[in-house]
DNA sequence: ACCCTAACTTTAATTCTTTTGCAATAATCT
DNA sequence: AGATTATTGCAAAAGAATTAAAGTTAGGGT
């Protein structure tokens, strides 16, 4: 179980993770998948895009878009639930949860609290293959409750 | 602590929780969270704009969305986080979490498994002021991973 | 190692969802 | 009941994500 990779080990890594599932590693896919991880947060699509322009000059949105929905299926990527605006991804599966700001629509980080094992027992009882969970905590930020 | 509240009941206490919030009662926001409640059941604004347009022949999806806006921070509609294409709502909390198809994008109700306590103990650390949580399960439904 | 096929990227445009501005309306407070 | 002020309704636009068509590229087979 390796602790920290080399950027070519995660490079050839997430190669290997995209032609599992049938995918093609192109090198937009893997410079999506090395931005997501370099970049360690939240981010939209549209910053995706501006932090991957230096790398590859002609990437258009769409790219990334289909990027990251062949990076989700392998498992390389996430979206996360912040159901406001713009979607946001990371690089998880990660040890931590999200809260979302109902006023703001921040996004932050929770560190793991929960135990998930009875939820996912109860998600495969009804058919369901997760093959991840992660807990969405709505309220106010610390921001917007004062 | 109330177990089942008679229509008329429901109608006077959502008026009572956008009153509290500092929220207008309209007819708009209290028909809106009829349709919700009643369906019982995930549904875009759209479909929800279907369901009121018998008892409120003007309203517009703007409305629609209006009130979904006011009823979430009244805590008497809950935007599922589905990451998917249009938001889904429905009349939350309730005692079942989500499971995300991440190649069909179809929602599904799980029972309440996993105990919820530490997590929102770990938020209310980061200043986070919860008023409730909800695990997402993501990975494959029954009818996609055959 | 080369070629072939299928998949992928690109560009442009489109679709769908959600928000905004402003006049009219309706709910709350005195 | 009357005044005040948030909210609705409508039109339009902004924004996000997808689609279509054409060219390019990766990866398997020979």
């Amino acid at each position: 179980m390796p602790e920290m990779l080399s950027p070519i080990d995660q490079h050839s890594e997430a190669a290997a993770a995209l032609r599992e599932r049938g995918y093609k590693a192109t090198s937009q896919r893997l410079v999506v998948r090395s931005a997501l991880v370099e970049l360690g947060r939240h981010v939209r699509a549209e910053e995706l895009l501006a932090a991957v322009r230096d790398r590859l000059p002609n990437v258009s949105l769409p790219t990334i878009y289909a990027s990251l929905e062949a990076l989700e299926e392998a498992g390389l990527a996430r979206r996360v639930p912040a159901g406001r605006g713009a979607a946001l991804f990371d690089a998880g599966p990660v040890d931590h949860h999200h809260a979302v700001c109902r006023r703001c629509g921040a996004v932050e980080d929770v560190p793991l609290g929960a135990e998930l094992d009875s939820t996912l027992a109860s998600a495969s009882r009804i058919g369901f293959r997760a093959d991840g969970a992660e807990v969405v905590v709505h309220g106010l930020c610390a921001a917007c409750h004062d």
